[in-house]
DNA sequence: CTCCAGTAGTCAAGTAACTTGACTATATGG
DNA sequence: CCATATAGTCAAGTTACTTGACTACTGGAG
């Protein structure tokens, strides 16, 4: 495989990760839901089962603690999450999704769905399914991080 | 296709674009190359072959022409690019890039073909090849903006 | 039990990569 | 040749981070 198909590839891997993000983002708006940033979304994808802690977050978003309590502080102060006590730790705090956080992250599925769809128009639902398949296998485990 | 296989592909596609990325900024760090982001990466593309204005390449990366004149001088100042007075309009001056910032590029190209080639110790190089015609399929050709 | 090194979280201040707004120099169609 | 549009820059403001310093709580070693 030459240089230039792989920046091919790369340059077209990242177009369709930036149009899908640009995408979902605006189906959220669309929603009726104001004033959140893609990376929230990737913050409600780990809140989302029952809750986290903030150092989770801030791995899981490979930012500092700092950062991802700032960004704790916004979704609280916007009404998508809130702060509990942790159960087991007097130090840690839960911080949890709440009814409209819960809405926004049905939003933004519905948003993905809506993209993945129109991709579908094009390639077929199989290829669409293959295309999937191909980047589960070469997906890493570690923090999604911004693209640049 | 539910909701939820959306989702699953689309935080798929995001990991591999975000880990592309980093692969791609720490091979070419790894060559010598310091001070670029990658953002620099995309504006190189666009200057490769002849130049561009600074009204080019706020286009190209989907910011306005100050953020993009700020790039070019960081470009300058770190000697990768320089400005050069355009041939047939005294307003605008041609972007192009120095031999260090063609080294730089070529750095950037051998780093996403050795990214790439992981993915064909996974998939095969035969479906590397289909995923990137997938991908081409389906990428948009606006400009090219971070993924969040 | 009682230290005490380690961890969870926050407060405060600094930084980097953008933005908006205002301006100069050149181009171009009527 | 004048009016309006375009290329680019300068300056200031914004935002999403960072680093550094701190308090509160934990949990194992002595």
């Amino acid at each position: 495989m030459q240089n230039s198909e792989a920046v091919t590839l790369s340059a077209a891997l990242l177009a369709v990760a930036g149009e899908l993000t640009q995408r979902i983002h605006d189906g959220v708006v669309a929603r009726g839901f104001e004033g959140v940033r893609p990376a929230h979304g990737f913050a409600f994808t780990r809140l989302a089962p029952d809750g986290a802690t903030v150092t989770d977050l801030a791995v899981h978003l490979g930012v500092t603690k700092q950062a991802a309590s700032q960004l704790v502080d916004e979704l609280v102060r916007k009404g998508y999450a809130e702060r509990r006590p942790h159960p087991a730790d007097a130090r840690a705090r839960l911080v949890v999704l709440t009814e409209a956080g819960w809405a926004c992250t049905r939003a933004a599925e519905e948003a993905a769905a809506e993209a993945v769809r129109a991709w579908g128009e094009v390639l077929g639902e199989g290829e669409v399914r293959e295309l999937a398949r191909k980047l589960l296998r070469i997906a890493p485990d570690g923090p999604i991080r911004p693209v640049w």
